[in-house]
DNA sequence: AACTTTGTTCAAATAAACTTGAACAAAATG
DNA sequence: CATTTTGTTCAAGTTTATTTGAACAAAGTT
């Protein structure tokens, strides 16, 4: 009995598992499923695929090919591959540990981080208007607190990306030792 | 004209805005809208706040006050406080960093790192199966690259809390250094 | 013991996020 | 230039997450 050709060339059984692991990471990161699917697909592949053969293998549509890849660009967890002979589109997935966080944190933290600042500043303005000294007191109190959370995560930033790219830091026991700056 | 006595104590601008921080701080890290209000007004509050008190000025029904409060305990985001002559219980927020960091971690990243590790052994098994000699080689060799991620996810870990915690980093410049062990 | 206070639970309602697919644009091909 | 290929956009449908409020439990009061 000859299998007809075309149909779904389904996933294997540790393909499906292993982008079950990045629609978990995803989603642990507030990004939607299909975004977790693609990128999976694209890490298990040797070759780079096609949006076709994306929309084909994981069943999803286009819509959600097109949106989800426009995002793994944007985050650089996606990279364009020329397929000499063919028009389409090739992807292949950035494997950097390092450049994968740093995209997405500029990405996604950074902005809030920065519209943070202003916004603190708004509240200092607002809180001149309390006219109750003690409260008043307690406010600037907490809004220092806030300024000292955010400057302390600025400061974060780098020492993750730091040590995602394979520095290490200074440990009693271990004698090869490389400084972070 | 005399002003109707316990109505709505409402929110000050200023509340309202800190509060706000609040509320995308935890959409920012996947906690629903209630959890940052609550957080929030606690942290703009000098005393104590009772279940009642957070209903009333947060305007939000008693079982959003109730499961937030649940996840806050859980995350060692709020405190219980207890007030003398009262029957309530009274909550104050976490105001170290470095607490609240370790809290989220040990909550909601750790669980994921370690059942992790278990779906990263099955997928190995399932790579057994694989036929073809250089897809099975492949296949392996994307294995390697998750488990590395995993690995240095956790190493990343304790020094994210101890840079919150203050503790400072080597740099060519600075004289007074702190090692993180 | 009956009643009040305090807070939790959970099913239903609401709101937010994601996915789909058909219509559309852009560019290559014949 | 008509046609096909390739991919994007966006309104509508679907799914998932959050909030509500009424019923309930636990403990304190009278």
């Amino acid at each position: 009995m000859p299998a007809t050709q075309s149909d779904t060339p389904t996933l294997s059984a540790w393909e499906t598992s292993m982008i079950d692991v990045f629609v978990r990471a995803a989603s642990l990161i507030g990004l939607p499923r299909s975004i977790g699917e693609i990128y999976g697909l694209l890490f298990c592949t040797p070759q780079a695929l096609s949006f076709d053969e994306l929309v084909e293998r994981l069943q999803i549509s286009k819509g959600s090919v097109s949106q989800g890849l426009k995002v793994l660009r944007q985050l650089g967890a996606v990279k364009l591959h020329y397929v000499p002979g063919s028009r389409r589109d090739h992807y292949q997935p950035e494997l950097s540990m390092k450049r994968l966080v740093r995209g997405f944190i500029k990405d996604q933290f950074e902005p809030h981080l920065l519209s943070g600042s202003q916004r603190l500043d708004n509240i200092e303005a607002l809180i001149q208007e309390v006219g109750d000294e003690a409260s008043h007191a307690h406010a600037l109190s907490r809004l220092g607190t806030l300024r000292s959370w955010q400057q302390r995560t600025r400061k974060l930033m780098p020492i993750v990306t730091a040590v995602l790219g394979g520095a290490k830091f200074f440990d009693k026991e271990s004698t090869d030792q490389e400084t972070i700056v």
